[in-house]
DNA sequence: TGAACCCATGAGAGCGCTCTCATGCCCGTT
DNA sequence: AACGGGCATGAGAGCGCTCTCATGGGTTCA
């Protein structure tokens, strides 16, 4: 391989300094414009581009972000939130001239060493996808000055920590909304994991929005976000309660379990059942019927983080928390 | 932010000299155990972290490798191969120290321009994920001399490009000798586009596995891997071969639509026609009945490239095609 | 006992870039 | 005509690390 052309390399073609060559890569208005064009032909004629490596060392800025994501093990391989999020998100830093660099932390271990990493002045900033409860990790970096996202509502409020999150509450207010709309008087839901701010916030914004018509919202049945709990959630429910004819299901692969549960009761859908879920997973187009859903704006909360890291990293003040709203579709099940 | 201890910070507090505490983190065996002691006990005291962008620049090697990919946009958001691919090679990195960044290149004009980045030195090798066929990426990259691992089989043969396959063929074989050895005889595909490597070789591998045992591989129908591709497809297949008894659909997607299709047409699935998909994907799982289909070992097709992206970077000699098996994942549909 | 050698260690020169500061030219002003 | 100011440009000092080469003390062998 041809030894790569350097700064110097060019500043030689176009008759001018080291420095200029440097002003005019970085767009300085002190450049007469001939020595502009001068240096630019040259850099076209030998291929330059600036080295990275030896700008981030003189600049102390890497102009690359880390997303951190835990626990990507084969559980997580199949939901395409993980992935739907590194895509957005790289997507997001097209023209930004910003590398997005992976960086899996999976156990506690390693998360000391993260922060090193991080410190170590190898990123910018950090976004944090699929954060869990206990993770020490927003801690360690919001202690060490470091600008971070973190995607998704924190349990226990963190001052100065910048979050996207989705409105979970008023995504699951819509479903029941949309049950109550369409007549159904008789209306469950099957909950996620208490343990989970979305599978509280879920269960509240269904409770909310019952109260709000001036009804009990009893019929609660829990899952923990698999398809199995969601079949076995409906078939306790209908024991309990045979004559509902509405269900919110808290996630879509539990509402595709629940659809199942429906049709082996001999049920129909929506016609004797609606059944509302939540996610608008990829296969909720393909149920039978197609499944009504709430829409979790993924993209858009990959592509605010993002945004937000960036402005801080750019020296802006921490930006108050930001929620995204949901949105109803409406398919066949409901 | 308390200004980072740098290598002279390390040596001064260990009293030494620099290229001691170099020796030291790059273990070297020229240090004396004392020597060493003193050094690590320095760098843990002080919470030294290399810097990484002066490594690179004095080395000559940054650590890291990219991963490509083509059209990431809304089409295959939902498709949970690439979010595979991606998060697959990043736990193979795991402690190799090896960085992954992410580079999406989506448009033609952005090639020549990535080409440019990677020769600058920013990565050691790049993945090429979701390749096309008139994808002139990987013979720059080839040209440029750049350690570059392939993920499926290039249309033309490019001598010297080291790339990771799965196998369609045999695939595709075992799917239809599943339905041979289940006694069906009436068998048909529904074949995927015929200008894409997988859909030729699935094709290829069913008509193998027909002949083998003397029969004739008509009953073909055409898809474009859409669900309603493979509904049509199905609907076609019917009208034109209303005695059939089994499927060979080249992937779950459009075998979801062939199942909708056939329930249409009052059709039990698999008592009077057994279906086969290809790819395994989630939804496989979760449709009525469940899809038996042909299991792609993505998560090993990511780590064998990531490995042979790391050997070649090492120095090796470019290893030859890999090409990994695929597998029969039993379920209900045949 | 001295020559030859080995090995741990230090000094210092880059790696390619940015940035501060000095320089010198050209302009306007009085 | 002399002077000050503005502006384009160049010189040079780092940024933090690795690596070559020099150094010097200890060992070994004749």
């Amino acid at each position: 391989m041809i030894s790569k052309p350097t700064l110097d390399t060019v500043a030689a073609e176009a008759g001018v300094s080291r420095a200029t060559v440097s002003r005019v890569i970085n767009g300085s208005p002190r450049v007469s414009p001939e020595v502009k064009v001068a240096v630019e032909t040259a850099i076209a004629a030998l291929g330059y581009v600036p080295n990275r490596a030896a700008r981030s060392l003189a600049m102390r800025r890497t102009d690359s972000i880390a997303l951190v994501m835990r626990e990507p093990d084969a559980t997580v391989l199949n939901d395409p939130y993980l992935g739907n999020i590194i895509i957005a998100t790289s997507q997001t830093l097209i023209g930004t001239g910003v590398q997005l660099v992976l960086v899996n932390a999976q156990n506690t271990a390693e998360h000391a060493q993260l922060a090193d990493y991080v410190r170590s002045g190898h990123v910018d900033g950090v976004l944090l996808a699929s954060m869990h409860d206990d993770d020490p990790l927003p801690r360690l970096l919001l202690e060490a000055g470091i600008p971070t996202v973190v995607g998704g509502r924190p349990s226990r409020p963190m001052p100065g920590l910048s979050y996207v999150d989705v409105d979970n509450v008023g995504g699951a207010q819509l479903a029941a909304e949309r049950l109550l709309a369409s007549d159904r008087r008789r209306i469950a839901t099957i909950a996620g994991p208490q343990d989970m701010t979305a599978g509280i916030d879920r269960l509240s914004g269904y409770r909310l929005a019952l109260s709000n018509t001036g009804r009990k919202a009893d019929r609660v049945a829990y899952g923990d976000f698999t398809r199995e709990s969601g079949q076995q959630a409906m078939t306790a429910l209908l024991a309990r309660h045979p004559d509902l004819d509405a269900v919110f299901v808290a996630n879509d692969l539990m509402a595709i379990g629940a659809l199942r549960s429906l049709r082996d009761a001999g049920r129909r859908v929506p016609d004797d059942v609606a059944v509302v879920g939540y996610d608008d997973i990829d296969m909720a187009r393909h149920t039978e019927p197609p499944l009504t859903t709430i829409h979790q704006p993924i993209v858009d909360q990959a592509r605010t983080m993002t945004e937000l890291l960036l402005t801080q990293i750019g020296g802006d003040p921490v930006a108050d928390p930001v929620v995204l709203p949901t949105v109803l579709v409406e398919r066949e099940s409901a």
